[in-house]
DNA sequence: GATGAAACAGCCGAGCT
DNA sequence: AGCTCGGCTGTTTCATC
């Protein structure tokens, strides 16, 4: 893990689509040199996959909200699964405080929304959080300017 | 829009780093097809950009955070350019409710988390969710199965 | 990590349905 | 109008240094 490689994933957060030759250019090593480190990189766990990022307004998803669901940890084993099935679902997080789990999620109404609130209903009480706009979009840890080069 | 579109969507989210051949197979399509889709997709707007999903903790970023900020709307335009700049901001959201702003950070301690919350009490008072663990990963709408073939 | 050759994929045109 | 096919160009991969 050296600069080359936090410049590597800072490129590839930018724009996952970039080729070889194109990465190899912005960071003066070769193709095969820098194929080499991304599959280091990948088999290492520092990088998950590569997500084309969708608009789901666009898409006719017009409703984004942060459900806090107050739950008790006995129910995980039921929830879990579920969770991560639902398609609307953007994100799951186990989070400290009152409410133990926060889930983002994405609806074509509030129709919708209140539905599938309901159905939360079993797993404990909730308090919604609409989304009115976005400041930053979803994105990764800014990695290119920070002098983090730690061997994790 | 039409269901091959929406496949193509899809595949994108699994990885982005999908060539035009192997789509193409999955599509039942030529590459040539698959790619002036996917041009028309980016022009559109459905497609955003791609991106690299970055394992924050494996990179020494072990504390994530959901940070609630109480704020009133006249100070928004010196927050925006402020947030946008963090390089530890993941995500920031306008939402309803008492909390105006919904942060998603991540730091290497809780000690740089505690020292970004106070670089926060100017904009207002703060409420903070640390995170435990991830039920589910960040990632976009689930398009595979439903059938929302409109005209958006 | 660099170089060069071979395999491969992507791009742009023409012709087809 | 949009899809498929064929050729050229550029990219990736592998062996060698």
């Amino acid at each position: 893990m050296d600069k080359i490689d936090l410049k590597l994933i800072s490129l590839l957060q930018k724009n996952a689509r970039f080729s070889l030759k194109q990465l190899a250019e912005q960071v003066f090593l070769s193709s095969p040199a820098v194929s080499s480190r991304i599959e280091r990189l990948e088999k290492e766990g520092y990088i998950i996959g590569y997500q084309a990022q969708i608009d789901e307004e666009r898409l006719g998803y017009h409703i984004k909200a942060f459900i806090n669901l107050e739950m008790t940890p006995k129910q995980k084993p039921t929830f879990y699964p579920f969770i991560s099935e639902c398609p609307n679902v953007l994100e799951c997080n186990c989070v400290t405080g009152q409410y133990s789990m926060l889930i983002k999620v994405a609806f074509a109404s509030t129709q919708e929304l209140d539905m599938f609130i309901g159905k939360l209903q079993k797993f404990g009480n909730t308090q919604t959080q609409i989304v009115f706009s976005t400041a930053v979009r979803p994105r990764g840890i800014q990695v290119g300017d920070v002098e983090r080069l730690e061997q994790e």
